[in-house]
RNA sequence: GGCCCCGUCGUCUAGCGGUUAGGAUCCAUGGUUUUCAUCCAUGUUACAGGAGUUCGAUUCUCCUCGGGGUCACCA
């Protein structure tokens, strides 16, 4: 069975680029039926905060991403930990380092003065005399010397590293007995029986050690996919500094779920030339061997194509009610459905839906002095009080069509073309040039609002003439 | 600097030795629309460079250049 993983660590809100690895994790596991879990790296008690964690589960239950099982916490498993390391200390495989942060330090500017890569000297491996007072020891895995260690990874290919060119006794526990970061991931992952971990590339260089830990521990080592960063648009690994990277933020801006989650399964993956996946399409389809090596560029271009179209296929039921978090009550407007499928075409984030609803049901508190500069020309106002006083006499009026022949009629009795009339009524009734179409919006508004607004134009531009 | 990864239109990408190098987005133009948007059509734009291998390289190898990541008692 495929057992995936999420592990961040809670320091903020999620990200963008998290979000995309657990977005691949997660789907990896539901296509195989395989379990997708989820580990919070809390063992930074400095960085870390509750309100992270609750903010990345938040964006998880926003998004429809579930975790399968109990949520591991790290920072509750230090029982464990010790156990390992006790073991491997028992077998030798580990050691107590006394050399203090000092001689550390000193024995690092030699080594960079001499233009050596700064490496630990080994100095306690087979120590067995008395250990220096008052030094309270870091424990070291003795990792291999020489002979290369290969990354069989699913998106880069082998990746072969010489243990000289990159290994030395790394801690596995700080001196105030904490373990530390290789260690516990490795640990984690086996424990919790993850197969597949897919994660950010900037972990490829960590991966040799991990190996080590896995090895010195007898564990089965996962298959690893490391997907490339995603960039900003200085081409440096996206992060917090780079604005709009909080998932929740994309919420507030009117983003849909379901736009967030293909916009980002397309971000560094494809499937031949298809561009839109349902969550059904992208369990099906996703694979990891998809991926693609090179890093990419964020830039939400098409992020606001793809809510656009998801908005237009949100039914309108389902707009409402989402856009009630715009401040936009709609579920009592018996004319919703005709007013939504006229706005949604128009509108690239439930935010401008919102203002678009707006701008229809709210009465223009003043006329674009363009606008109405254009389209009160010659006789427009003794056209709109023509048009008044039909919609005046009609009955039955609830349709855009039933609107629509009045419009008409008017045209065809004063033998004006379509745009001298709908131009000033286009003002009396949106205080501006563009929109929706009219009889659409005379619908939405009905006979009395319609007039209203007609006899508030027609006096306004009067009064400037 | 050492090690590692990467390099196809501005951006996201297809391609897996032979293609007029495809799609999407963006942009531009035209059509539709009383207007704007949608929608439809059309168009501009890419294989980083150089050596090989090969009958033939975007594709394979090497070098150069460029970009990125990582080098902790952080995760």
């Amino acid at each position: 069975m495929v057992v995936t993983r999420f592990a961040p660590s809670p320091t903020g809100y999620l990200h963008i680029g998290g979000l995309r690895t657990a977005l691949f994790s997660y789907l990896w596991a539901r296509k195989n039926n395989g379990k997708f879990v989820l580990r919070i790296e809390d063992t930074d008690k400095k960085r870390n905060s509750e309100e992270a964690t609750e903010a990345i589960l938040k964006a998880f239950e926003w998004l429809g991403l579930e975790a399968d099982g109990e949520i591991t916490y790290q920072s509750k498993r230090d029982a464990i930990y010790a156990k390992y390391i006790k073991q491997l200390l028992d077998e030798g495989k580990a050691y107590r380092c006394y050399m203090s942060k000092e001689e550390l330090d000193a024995l690092r500017e030699e080594q960079m003065a001499n233009k050596q890569r700064a490496k630990y000297d080994g100095r306690y491996r087979n120590f067995d005399g008395t250990p220096p007072e008052g030094v309270e020891p870091v424990i070291r895995i003795k990792a291999p010397l020489s002979g290369e260690i290969v990354v069989h990874d699913g998106v880069k290919g082998d990746v072969v590293f010489q243990a000289e060119d990159i290994l030395d006794d790394f801690v596995i526990a700080r001196a105030d007995g904490s373990p530390t970061y290789n260690f516990v991931v490795a640990i984690d992952d086996a424990l919790m029986g993850i197969n597949e971990v897919i994660r950010g590339d900037d972990h490829l260089s960590n991966t040799p050690k991990q190996i080590v830990v896995y090895e010195a521990l007898g564990f089965d080592i996962p298959k690893f996919y490391h997907v490339p960063m995603i960039h900003n648009q200085q081409g440096k690994k996206l992060s917090k500094r780079d604005g709009a990277t909080d998932v929740m933020a994309y919420k507030e801006m009117g983003y849909l779920p379901e736009a967030l989650l293909n916009f980002l399964v397309r971000l560094g993956w494809s499937h031949g030339d298809q561009e839109i996946f349902s969550m059904d399409e992208m369990k099906a389809l996703f694979d990891p061997k998809d991926i693609n090596k090179s890093a990419s560029i964020y830039n939400t271009e098409k992020l606001d194509w793809l809510n656009a179209h998801y908005i237009k296929n949100t039914p309108n039921e389902k707009l409402a009610e989402l856009l009630e978090d715009f401040g936009v009550v709609l579920s009592s407007h018996d004319k919703k459905e005709i007013l939504l499928d006229a706005l949604k075409e128009r509108a690239k984030t439930l935010k401008e839906l919102a203002d678009l609803v707006n701008e229809v049901i709210t009465a223009p508190t003043e006329y674009d002095p363009k606008a109405s500069k254009k389209a009160f020309k010659g006789n427009a106002i003794a056209i709109l009080e023509v048009f008044a006083n039909r919609l005046e006499e009609a009955t039955e009026l609830h349709l855009p069509s039933d609107y629509h022949h009045i419009m008409e009629k008017v045209v065809e009795e004063m033998e004006i073309g379509f745009g001298k009339i709908g131009q000033p009524l286009r003002v009396a009734l949106l205080g501006k040039l563009s929109g929706p179409g009219l009889d659409i919006v005379m619908a939405v508004l009905g006979k009395d609002e319609t007039l209203s607004r007609i006899a508030k134009a027609v006096l306004t531009h009067a009064v400037d003439d």
